[in-house]
RNA sequence: GGGCCCUUAGCUCAGCUGGUUCAGAGCACCUGCCUUACAAGCAGGGGGUCACUGGUUCGAACCCAGUAGGGCCCACCA
C-alpha cells in the first residue's frame, strides 16, 4: 500500500483517540502496581481552552503517558471548578439578556438557572483537551460542586469551626462593587494610577481658624468622623481637643492626635473615615470614633451622602470636588500617583468595606505546610526559586476570608436562630443545626422554620483546596480504597500565579485533613506570552485560537511547539513558527518510517556498514534514554524533548538511515530490516509522551497489533548498563571524517555521486575504524593506507590522522600550505597553553586527577598532530 | 518600601560541583542541491568582549563586591 509522502494528522488523531477511549486505556482502578497520580488543576467550568491550558495540560499528558509506559498505574483525574465569581457573573449576564434580574429571583430559582447554564456550556474545555490528546481518566471527571465534593467542603467547614479555627468577624474587606461580593487579599490587584490629591479646608468649630487636609477621596468626607494630627506636630498643638466642621455637611467632628499620621505627607492633617479605610478603621477603634458608612453595596452614595445620594463614587468625587471649589473649601489639587486595588475578575476598583464575614485562622494551619516544603523536602517545587515565594507567604500568612456574597457555590452551613450576634450554630445539616440551636438558645421549642441559613457561599478556593482528596472522596470516607491507593498524588502542574490561592492551601489542607502531603512535586509552568513578550489576553486579541492551531499543525505539532521553548518557570514566548517546527518533525518521522517500510527484503549478508551503524545507534539510544531520565527527574521537559528531537532527526534519520539504506532499487538484508524496525519501535516508545498520535499510528502500521499491544500501554525501553562510550566516540570521529570530505566536495564543487579515492596516514598507529561507513557516506573507493603524503592531493586532518584525496589539478599549493601553517600555529599555541598549565606546580597539586589526566591527553594529542602537520608541510614545500 | 530572580549568537534558551580542543542547542540567516523517504527536505557555512567594573583563584560565563538594565512577588502611607 502506498503511504502518503506528507503526514496528515487530522484524520489520524481522532481515530486513535477513539481507539484509546474504546479500549479504556486512560482508565485506572487500584491494583497491585504502584500508582502514579495527577489531579488536573480544574479549569473554570466557564472556561475555553487557551494557550496556558494547552501548555499546562500537554505537560501533564507527557508525564502521565511516560508513567503509563513505565508500568505505573497512571491516573490523571480531570474536572472543572465551579468558579463562583466568574460563573455567577456569566449567569447574571445571560439572565439580564433575557430581561431577568438576579434580585427578582429566589436563591433556588437562580441556582436552577446556574445549573442549567453549567450543564449546557460547562465542560466544553474538557472536550477541547481531548483534541490535544490528553489521556485523562474521563470516567473520573469531577466538578467542585458534585454532591460528594460539596459535602466534603461542608464537612471541612464544620470541622474547622468546631476546632475553633473559623470565626465570624466584622472586618474591613475588599468589596467588589460590580460583582457585589468580597474578595480575598489575593484576588485584589494593585495598579498604579495617576490621580489627584485634594487639599480641603475645614473650619475649626467656634473659631475663624481653618485647617487643611489632603485626601485622594474627597467624596468620602461624608463619612469623616475625625481629623487626626501627629501629637508632636508643633503646627497643630493648638488644635488638640477642638472640633472641626466637615464641609458640605456641616457636621462637627473631633480633632484627635495619633502618631500614625505622617507629618511629612500632605499637610500633616488626616481626615479619618473609619468605614472606608483600613487604617482609619484602626484609628477609629483606638479613639472610639463613630463609623459612618456612606456607600450602598454598588458603591453609589447612600443617604449619608445627602444631595449626592444615588450617585456613583467617581461621579460623586467630581461633583464634590466642584462643589467644594465653588464654596471655597478646595485649596488646591496636586497630581498624585497612588496604588488602587482592583478586582482580579471584574477589574472594578475595590472598595474597602466593613462587613460580617467568615474567616479561617491560618497561622497554626500553615506550620506543617511550611515545614513540608522548606525543611523536610516532602514536597519539591520546580523551579526551586518558588520556595522563597512560598515561604514568604506562609510566614506572613493572614486569616483567610472564606465567605463570598454569592449564591453559586457551597452555602455556608451556619444557621441563625436569633437576633444576637452569637445566635447561630454551625452544622452539616439542618437537623443537627436544630438540635444545636435548641441547646445553645435553651429554647427547646425552636423548629427548623426558626432557623435561617447564612446567605453567603464559600470562596471557590475553599473547595478546590480539597481537590486532591475530594476527587477520591477522601474527606467523606477517609479510609476508602481509592484515597488510600492514589493519595498522595505525584505531580502537580500549574502556574505560579496560583501558588497562594491553590498550591499552598492544598498543602495546608492535606496535612490538616489527612496528615499527609497532597503531592510530591509541583512543576510551575511559565506564562504564555506572544512573540513581543506581551501577556496573552482576550482584550489584546493576541491569543491564538487553540483549536485552530490543532487543526493547522496537528495536536502533536502543537504539543511539540509548546514544549520546545518552555523551560520550567520561564515564561514561554509563543510563536506559531514553533508549531510549524513540530509539524515538520512529525513529517520527518513519518518519512523515516516510509523509507524503511518501502524496503524489499532479501536473504543476503548484512553489510559491515549497516552492522556497525546499528551497534552505534543502539548505544546512542541507550545513552539518550539515560539522559531523558535525568531531564525528566528535573522536570526539564523541554530538554527531554530536544534530546528526543535530535536523536530522531539528526542521528536516526540523517546518519543511521543513510548508513543502512540499500543501493537504489536494491533489497535490504533481513537482519538490517529487522533490527532497524526494532530501533524504530524504541524511538516510538520515547516519542510517545510528546507525540502520542503519530507514534501510535506508526506503531500500528509496523504490524498488526492486538489492543493489548497498543503503544500507549506498551513499555518504556530498557536501558543496558554497559558503558559504550568508546563506540560512541569512535562514531563521532567517523562523522568528522565524512563531514570533511563533504566540505571538500562542496569547496571543489565535486558532485556527491562522483566516487573518490582517499588515503589515510598516521605517524605511529594507523588503525582503521568505521571504514565501511565512511566509504559509504562519503562515497569513496576502499580507504588506502599510506606512509607518506600523497602528491597533488587535497588533505585534511582529524586528530593525528591525515587524509588525502588525490584530485588532478584541484590543488592550490599555496592555499594548502597556508591552511596547514595556520593549523600548525594554532595547535602549537594550544600545546603551549596546555604545557604551561602542566608545568604550574599549583595546578598540578590542586587540580583533581581527572583534570590533570585530561590535560596530559591534550598534550600528547597535540604533539602527535603537530608531527603530522610538520611532516605535511615539509612535503608540500617540496 | 521589603524580598526574590534574570542579563550568554539575530531570536528563544542550555551551560549541573569553577577544570576537555577558541562557549553549546533549536530556530533564523548565508551558500549549493528538485540526489528515488522527506524542499515540511539534504549538505556545507558564518555568527558571541558570556551586561559593565573590580576582586578571589593555578584556572571564572560560573564564586564575591559594586554599577547599569529588565522581570516577578509582597506591603494600608492619606
Amino acid at each position: 500500500m502506498e503511504t502518503a509522502s506528507k503526514y496528515s494528522p487530522q484524520q489520524i488523531e481522532n481515530q486513535w483517540y477513539d481507539y484509546w477511549m474504546k479500549h479504556k486505556f486512560f482508565a485506572s482502578t487500584p491494583d497491585e502496581r504502584t500508582p502514579y497520580t495527577i489531579v488536573i488543576p480544574p479549569p473554570n467550568v466557564t472556561g475555553v481552552l487557551h494557550m496556558g491550558h494547552m501548555l499546562n495540560n500537554t505537560i501533564q499528558d507527557v508525564l502521565i503517558r511516560k508513567a503509563r509506559l513505565q508500568g505505573f498505574n497512571a491516573c490523571w483525574v480531570p474536572g472543572t471548578d465551579h468558579a463562583s465569581i466568574a460563573t455567577e457573573a456569566k449567569v447574571v449576564a445571560r439572565l439580564k439578556e433575557q430581561g431577568i434580574s438576579k434580585s427578582d429571583l429566589s436563591r433556588e430559582e437562580f441556582l436552577a438557572h446556574a445549573w442549567e447554564w453549567k450543564n449546557e456550556y460547562g465542560g466544553v474545555i474538557l472536550d477541547q483537551l481531548k483534541k490535544l490528546g490528553c489521556s485523562c481518566d474521563w470516567d473520573r471527571t469531577a466538578f467542585t460542586m458534585d454532591p460528594n465534593l460539596s459535602n466534603s467542603v461542608i464537612k471541612v467547614f464544620v470541622d474547622l469551626f468546631n476546632k475553633g479555627l473559623i470565626y465570624r468577624g466584622n472586618r474591613m474587606v475588599n468589596w467588589d462593587p460590580e460583582a457585589l461580593t468580597t474578595l480575598s487579599d489575593e484576588e485584589v490587584i494593585y495598579e498604579e494610577k495617576q490621580g489627584l490629591l485634594y487639599y480641603i479646608s475645614y473650619q475649626v468649630a467656634g473659631s475663624d481658624q481653618r485647617l487643611t487636609i489632603a485626601t485622594t477621596r474627597p467624596e468620602t468626607i461624608f463619612g469623616d468622623t475625625a481629623i487626626c494630627v501627629h501629637p508632636e506636630d508643633k503646627r497643630f498643638t493648638h488644635l488638640h481637643g477642638k472640633k472641626a466642621i466637615v464641609p458640605l455637611c456641616g457636621r462637627e467632628i473631633p480633632i484627635i492626635a495619633d502618631a500614625y499620621v505622617d507629618m511629612e505627607f500632605g499637610t500633616g492633617c488626616l481626615k479619618v473615615t473609619p468605614a472606608h479605610d483600613l487604617n482609619d478603621k484602626a484609628l477609629g477603634e483606638k479613639h472610639n470614633l463613630e463609623v459612618i458608612d456612606i456607600f450602598n453595596p454598588n458603591a453609589t452614595l447612600n443617604s449619608f451622602g445627602m444631595g449626592y445620594e444615588g450617585m456613583d463614587r467617581f461621579d460623586a468625587r467630581k461633583k464634590v470636588s466642584k462643589d467644594l471649589e465653588a464654596q471655597n473649601f478646595l485649596v488646591k489639587t496636586e497630581q498624585h500617583l497612588n496604588k488602587v486595588g482592583t478586582s482580579e475578575r471584574t477589574k472594578a476598583v475595590i472598595e474597602p468595606r466593613l462587613s460580617d464575614q467568615w474567616f479561617l485562622k491560618m497561622e497554626t494551619l500553615a506550620q506543617p505546610a511550611l515545614k513540608a516544603v522548606l525543611e523536610d523536602e516532602e514536597i519539591k517545587l520546580f523551579p526551586k526559586k518558588f520556595e522563597n515565594t512560598y515561604r514568604h507567604w506562609m510566614e506572613n500568612i493572614r486569616d483567610w476570608n472564606i465567605s463570598r456574597q454569592l449564591w453559586w457555590g457551597q452555602q455556608i452551613p451556619a444557621y441563625y436562630f436569633g437576633a444576637g450576634r452569637e445566635d447561630f450554630v454551625v452544622a452539616e445539616n439542618i437537623e443537627t443545626a436544630l438540635t444545636l440551636a435548641r441547646e445553645k438558645s435553651g429554647n427547646s421549642s425552636l423548629t427548623s422554620q426558626d432557623l435561617r441559613q447564612d446567605e453567603d457561599a464559600l470562596d471557590t478556593w475553599f473547595s478546590s483546596w480539597l481537590w486532591p482528596m475530594s476527587v477520591f472522596n477522601g474527606i467523606l470516607e477517609p479510609d476508602n480504597e481509592e484515597i488510600n491507593y492514589y493519595y498522595p498524588t505525584n505531580d502537580l502542574v500549574t502556574g505560579p500565579d496560583i501558588i497562594f490561592f491553590w498550591v499552598a492551601r492544598m498543602v495546608v489542607a492535606g496535612y490538616e485533613f489527612r496528615g499527609e502531603k497532597p503531592f510530591s512535586n509541583v512543576y510551575f509552568t511559565g506564562l504564555v506570552r506572544d512573540a513581543q513578550r506581551r501577556k496573552m489576553s482576550k482584550s489584546l486579541g493576541n491569543s491564538p485560537d487553540a483549536l485552530k492551531l490543532i487543526e493547522d499543525y496537528g495536536a502533536d505539532g502543537v504539543r511539540v511547539g509548546l514544549l520546545l521553548s518552555s523551560a520550567a518557570g520561564n515564561d514561554l514566548m509563543f510563536d506559531e513558527a514553533l508549531c510549524q517546527q513540530g509539524k515538520n518533525f512529525a513529517n520527518k518521522i513519518w518519512n523515516g518510517f516510509r523509507l524503511i517500510q518501502s524496503w524489499e527484503v532479501a536473504d543476503i549478508p548484512q553489510p559491515e556498514s549497516a552492522k556497525t551503524a546499528i551497534e552505534w545507534y543502539s548505544a546512542l539510544f541507550n545513552k539518550t534514554v539515560l539522559e531523558l531520565e535525568d531531564h525528566f527527574s528535573k522536570y526539564r521537559i523541554s530538554d527531554a524533548l530536544m534530546a528526543t528531537y535530535k536523536l530522531l532527526w539528526e542521528n536516526y534519520s540523517s546518519w543511521l538511515l543513510e548508513l543502512i539504506k540499500p543501493q537504489y532499487q536494491q533489497a535490504v538484508d533481513r537482519t538490517t530490516k529487522t533490527q532497524v524496525i526494532a530501533l524504530m519501535e524504541n524511538n516510538l516508545r520515547i516519542l510517545h509522551p510528546f507525540m502520542p498520535f503519530l507514534s501510535e499510528d506508526i506503531w500500528q502500521q509496523i504490524k498488526e497489533r492486538s489492543p493489548e499491544e497498543a503503544l500507549i500501554v506498551n513499555h518504556w525501553p530498557e536501558v543496558s548498563p554497559v558503558d559504550q562510550s568508546d563506540l560512541l566516540a569512535g562514531f563521532e570521529w567517523a562523522k568528522q571524517v565524512v563531514s570533511e570530505v563533504r566540505t571538500i566536495r562542496k569547496e571543489k564543487q565535486i558532485a556527491q555521486k562522483e566516487v573518490l579515492d582517499m588515503f589515510v596516514m598516521h605517524p605511529s598507529n594507523p588503525l582503521l575504524y568505521w571504514t565501511a561507513g565512511i566509504e559509504k557516506l562519503a562515497n569513496l573507493t576502499p580507504l588506502q593506507l599510506t606512509q607518506s603524503p600523497i602528491e597533488g592531493a587535497l588533505s585534511f586532518r582529524v586528530d593525528a590522522y591525515e587524509y588525502f584525496i588525490p584530485i588532478a589539478g584541484a590543488i592550490d599549493l599555496d592555499a594548502e600550505i597556508a591552511k596547514v601553517t595556520e593549523e600548525l600555529a594554532y595547535t602549537k599555541g594550544f600545546l603551549t597553553s596546555v604545557e604551561k598549565k602542566l608545568s604550574n606546580d599549583r595546578f598540578v597539586s590542586n587540580a583533581p586527577e581527572a583534570v590533570i589526566a585530561l590535560e596530559k591527553k591534550k598534550q600528547s594529542d597535540a604533539i602527535a598532530k603537530i608531527e603530522t602537520l610538520e611532516q605535511s608541510l615539509v612535503y608540500l614545500r617540496g
